[in-house]
DNA sequence: GATGAATGAGCCTTCATTCAT
DNA sequence: TATGAATGAAGGCTCATTCAT
């Protein structure tokens, strides 16, 4: 009755790692992992069924740990009675971003390849479905609480859909530079003023 | 006189624009794009010499025009005297920026080629490119009227970079979105307020 | 009714011969042909027919003139008597091999591309056919002669085959030298000392 | 433990030699190859890397054993003291050149693979690097046994070459002629005669 | 369960030759 | 007759995946 030999599993989704990462999906080469992992192309697929399965069991822990953390943090805010909400959104929302920064950078690589290398695998639309669901909570929020600038139809959805966009690849591009973890976070407080900032240009209108 | 059959050239071009489109440069088959342009590979050699050839004669005049456009209005901003930048700076960027999109739009998928399938070929860093020329005029522009925050530090080179990707982006995002170009036109003048609002909570922090 | 333009058959012919020196028959390409020749590769083949054709047309009349030549030479050897033969044979055949170089020389090109270009033609095998011939005759001739290493049977066809080639061989490494004719025809004679030296331990072996 | 099917690798080899011997390297088909060693193109990839790494694989070993034994054989003589040297030049000579014979017998293909077909390959000037190698050893050693018709220009290294390049050839051909072993020496030994003869012609001209 | 050789489709590219203009 | 675009077979090579050992 063999065993699976230890080790070789860590050893293979580091080196698929690197090559996702160097890569990406569709130019990484199976071969290759297998080569630098110092195993075989057949144990690749003995663990993971196949090149997707591996990229998957990388990249899915993460997906699902940010997805819960975010549908999460949506939940709780939903769950704020009206005045609350209105009051603490912007420091709520800048608390909820840092708790999504460190959640990041814990799984940095992976979250990388979610965002660089997964082109050609069932979440290259991971981050879109973020946004999209980002775009539909808030966008149904702003409604409910009569935001005019959305009920005079001057903001769509898809609009709101393109800002949020902005928003989030600012955040990942804190990311794609690779500072460190504090400094991420430094910059990301800006950019938190400034899409506030610039939000408000959207939902009131009136003043600019 | 041997002439090329007419018409075979225009349906390369537009079978090779749909594969690239849909599967990026490098997952690109010049045998599909052949075989939809109903002729065969060694046609697309003829006319294109290679796949790289292909990609270059599909995209390389928007590039350069798209360049062209972009140095021109950073000339005619960086002649004017000190004064008339600082007052005219929001119109004329906006004005600018209006250009540039019809010029995408007269352009359209090649600059949805250059966006989102270049990678792969020497077009794979034109939007970088662009962001960088931005990123060091503006940069060195806003050093030169003493802007405090970039004096102070608190604005580096980096974070200025990660925020005009941001702006770049969202208007690429909005491209991306293949609305009208009136609607396009009008989305990215509410995007103009939106990062100018927003790069004010990073050069006048001290209002925010 | 079109007639063939002047000077491009010459230029056609001129870019060959370029082309086979430079890389061999088989590696030639008829585009870069036409192309150096700045007229198209269709009227290559309204010239000479194909590939083979071309090289044929170079070579050809080289191959002829050599051919009857060297014939002659045999002729008028074969047609003095005996005695006469006897006596002259170093000074005859030096002199005919003095009469051959010149004609290398006058055809240079065409030579050495009969010499080293011509594998995957039907002069492939040109040499091999002159050697076959010399052997003949004068394999024949020293029968005659009542040579007694031949009749002992210690020199065989094939051995005086291998000789003659090499004798050849040597003339040709000279001419891929590509030395001056003087200098060539000295290296000649003196090759010629050499291998009749040689040959005296072939046909007298008794005095080595 | 994944092995490679019995005798494929021993079939690949044969069907290779046999096509690069018949086409040369550079016409040789891999894809020829391997359907006639009823196999697939890619485990010839597994086994050799690449085209070249096949004709290697047939041919290096023969390479370096035939360099090993003719560099042992010039280092030996080298040993020798002045005397000795003159004495058995003739005899060493011929003796090393059994040896010689020997092994290129005892991996015949290979050895006419590096003298008719390596041409595109890394092999392709093995010939003349040995010639030249002994063109140098041999052409010292005429200059420090100080032969006047060195010292006196008459015979130039150039010349020497081509003599040698003559000698050479003219065993090649013997082997070319693919005659028995016994039968190739026996041949060879008369070559050798021929051609000391010949250089005596060059070296000592005062006698002819 | 582990191995890695085998497979064969698919990639880009080159070429001699044909043939419509 | 001149042109050179069209053709399609063939080239070397890579790859994810399968499967006998």
């Amino acid at each position: 009755m063999a065993k699976q030999i230890e080790g070789v599993y860590e050893r293979i989704l580091a080196c698929a790692k690197e090559e996702f990462l160097t890569k990406g999906f569709k130019d990484a080469s199976l071969r290759v992992i297998a080569a630098n992992a110092n195993t075989s192309t057949g144990s690749i697929y003995t663990r993971f069924h196949d090149k997707q399965g591996l990229f998957q069991q990388i990249v899915e822990p993460v997906v699902q740990g940010l997805m819960e953390m975010y549908l999460r943090i949506q939940e709780t805010f939903s769950r704020m009675d009206g005045k609350t909400q209105v009051e603490n959104m912007g420091s709520y929302t800048s608390a909820s971003m840092d708790d999504m920064i460190d959640y990041m950078y814990d799984h940095f690589d992976e979250f990388c390849l979610l965002l660089d290398a997964s082109y050609g695998t069932r979440f290259q639309n991971f981050m879109e479905e973020m946004i999209r669901i980002e775009v539909e909570y808030t966008y149904k929020y702003m409604k409910h609480i009569d935001c005019q600038s959305i009920s005079g139809g001057e903001v769509t959805e898809e609009f709101f859909h393109i800002v949020v966009t902005s928003y989030f690849n600012s955040v990942f591009e804190v990311i794609r530079h690779r500072m460190s973890r504090e400094e991420a976070k430094r910059y990301i407080r800006l950019l938190n003023k400034y899409h506030m900032a610039g939000c408000d240009t959207i939902f009131y209108p009136e003043r600019y």
